[in-house]
DNA sequence: TAGGCCATCTGGTCCT
DNA sequence: AGGACCAGATGGCCTA
């Protein structure tokens, strides 16, 4: 993230421009690449990005605001991941198995386990002060990345004009259409027939069903508990979540070393890349954020950024051929 | 063509 | 009650 030259924010990117080359020199001492492209953003996103596919950078070579988020307009959805069009499928009642909970974690024992270390602001367990002093540094350019992705009306079902053939429906509850020849012998798991559909949607609480007849009127149910209006603005509120959080990791994409242009690294490796890439940064600013706080050296550091960035990326099939 | 990745829909659960 | 969060299911796209 960019900085404001607020004390601790430059003692930061002093730090992070001396890892920069740290990593750097890590790289090219670890003789394991010999490619043109050295570190630089994975996402492909930036592909028209002047800076780009120049000298090699690092997230943290901030002379400009290489690490800002960029706010780019939401494409239209070329590729609609999930057409209404397309087949749909039956809700079904959970067949078997335990009804799984969601673990719910309590805030005492997370109390318990946190301390107070007024030495590590960045640390999530750090004194709330401190972690006030660290927000207050933050640069007010910060871009919220639920602002970034507002909805485009294309997107979303509720913003499309009806039409005879557009889905009247919940999703979940129209019968998929039979497949030409396969449907007769391979049956989702997940279909149920309509005795069992109208069985479970008896017992099922709330369920305004209205269904019971084979076709047409099997189609015409409403969600469990939930109106379709509801259901179609739940739906949209889950877009902007997942939205914001894709949002978040294209920042974290761009903040993190890669050693490709093109190549967009996936949320996974943005995460691995991420742990080992903070692990450096921490022990250069003399803390260490290794989980068994083994201290390892910033060598080791930067040998396993590096690593971590040629797995993720996959280079290492390249170089080998 | 299989597998990985991702977007979307959906229902359950938790929180305010 | 309604929104947030989460995980499962599903299908499209891309690449090896």
């Amino acid at each position: 993230m960019a900085t404001e030259p607020t004390p601790d924010s430059a003692y930061a990117k002093l730090t992070a421009s001396e890892l920069s080359a740290l990593i750097l020199k890590g790289a090219s001492m670890s003789s394991l690449i010999d490619r043109d492209a050295g570190f630089c953003s994975g996402s492909s996103e930036i592909e028209d990005d002047p800076d780009h596919g120049q000298a090699p950078r690092s997230p943290t070579d901030s002379s400009e605001d290489s690490v800002e988020v960029r706010v780019t307009p939401i494409p239209l959805p070329s590729k609609n991941k999930r057409k209404s069009s397309e087949p749909l499928r039956c809700v079904s009642e959970p067949e078997l198995g335990p009804i799984k909970k969601r673990i719910r974690y309590e805030e005492k024992l997370k109390e318990s386990e946190m301390k107070s270390d007024p030495k590590n602001p960045f640390r999530p367990w750090a004194s709330v002060a401190a972690a006030a002093s660290v927000i207050e540094c933050a640069p007010p350019s910060v871009v919220d990345p639920a602002e970034i992705f507002k909805r485009h009306p294309a997107v979303t079902t509720l913003h499309r004009l009806p039409s005879c053939d557009d889905q009247e429906e919940p999703l979940a509850l129209i019968a998929k259409k039979p497949a030409k020849e396969k449907s007769e012998t391979f049956i989702p798991r997940r279909i149920k027939t309509e005795t069992e559909e109208s069985n479970s949607t008896s017992s099922a609480s709330g369920s305004t069903s209205g269904g019971g007849g084979r076709s047409s009127q099997t189609q015409q149910r409403n969600y469990k508990n939930m109106t379709r209006e509801r259901r179609i603005e739940a739906n949209a509120r889950e877009r902007t979540r997942v939205h914001t959080i894709s949002a978040a990791f294209d920042t974290l994409r761009h903040a993190i070393p890669s050693y490709s242009n093109t190549q967009k690294l996936s949320k996974l490796s943005v995460l691995r890349i991420a742990c080992s890439y903070i692990l450096t940064l921490s022990r250069v600013a003399g803390m260490d954020y290794s989980q068994d706080s083994s201290e390892p050296s910033i060598d080791e550091c930067v040998d396993l950024v590096t690593k971590t960035i040629q797995t993720e990326g996959k280079l290492r099939k390249k170089k080998d051929e």
